[in-house]
DNA sequence: ATTCAACTTAGAGCAAACTCCAAGCATTTT
DNA sequence: AAAATGCTTGGAGTTTGCTCTAAGTTGAAT
């Protein structure tokens, strides 16, 4: 069984057109095409997917995923990379999360001030 | 006691110009300039910029940040719109930090995938 | 057989957020 | 006084990640 460009938009909350870019900019080497050229994609291509949109919406860029994806298609000879790869993406995620918490305490202080009508924003 | 440009691109860790660019997408109505057009910020400007840069890094985009810089200076009948804007963008906070943790988990299993050797990463 | 929906491509267009440049003042140092 | 440094502006250029269009093909339904 496979799945029309369509459905994988879809499934994914994307639309064909960011699929088709993706493609284009060589993020999916692995979809197979029907005789008449139409995408086709497997249950497997759908787990690539998956981790090409945990990678996108964790920050990284399309450009550094496509080299991940290159190494993959590599082989053995790449694994050490890979797996550094993913440890440096792991810590920036982190320190993203970081930032984000630190920043919501100050939107928490904020609102705080709304709440309690104790409102001297910030101006002179 | 004032800052110069400069100065306060190295405090935030931006440019001068990009400083710049905040001020003509009217992020920074409120800074003085000296008698010969130079600008001169004060530690209450800075107290601004601070929030302006909170409200960048977690994602709001810069035409926002200069609506709720409007409503500030349009004074008390804006109140309960910027309370409001605090707590949607503080509920979009909460909700990207909660997809990065989600996303985290599948990082964190290909690292365990990449660790452990047991590596079928996802290819046919 | 024709119509319709969904697929294909190349390539143009767009919005956001910078980033930089040229040309010109202002202030400080030599 | 001249040079160096740092500020100013308008406006052009860049990058990223889409987003859309036009023209064409395919395959299924009427």
């Amino acid at each position: 069984m496979s799945y029309t460009i369509s459905q994988v938009a879809e499934k994914f909350d994307l639309t064909a057109h960011t699929i088709r870019y993706y493609d284009k900019e060589g993020l999916l080497p692995f979809v197979d095409r029907s005789k008449s050229g139409i995408r086709e994609f497997s249950d497997s291509d759908l787990e690539w997917l998956k981790l090409i949109c945990c990678l996108k919406n964790t920050g990284m860029p399309i450009k550094q995923i496509k080299q991940y994806i290159e190494w993959c298609l590599q082989g053995d000879e790449t694994l050490e990379i890979r797996r550094q790869l993913f440890l440096d993406h792991r810590k920036e995620v982190l320190k993203h999360m970081a930032d984000l918490r630190e920043n919501l305490k100050l939107i928490d202080f904020k609102l705080k001030m709304y709440d309690t009508g104790c409102n001297i924003p910030v101006p002179r």
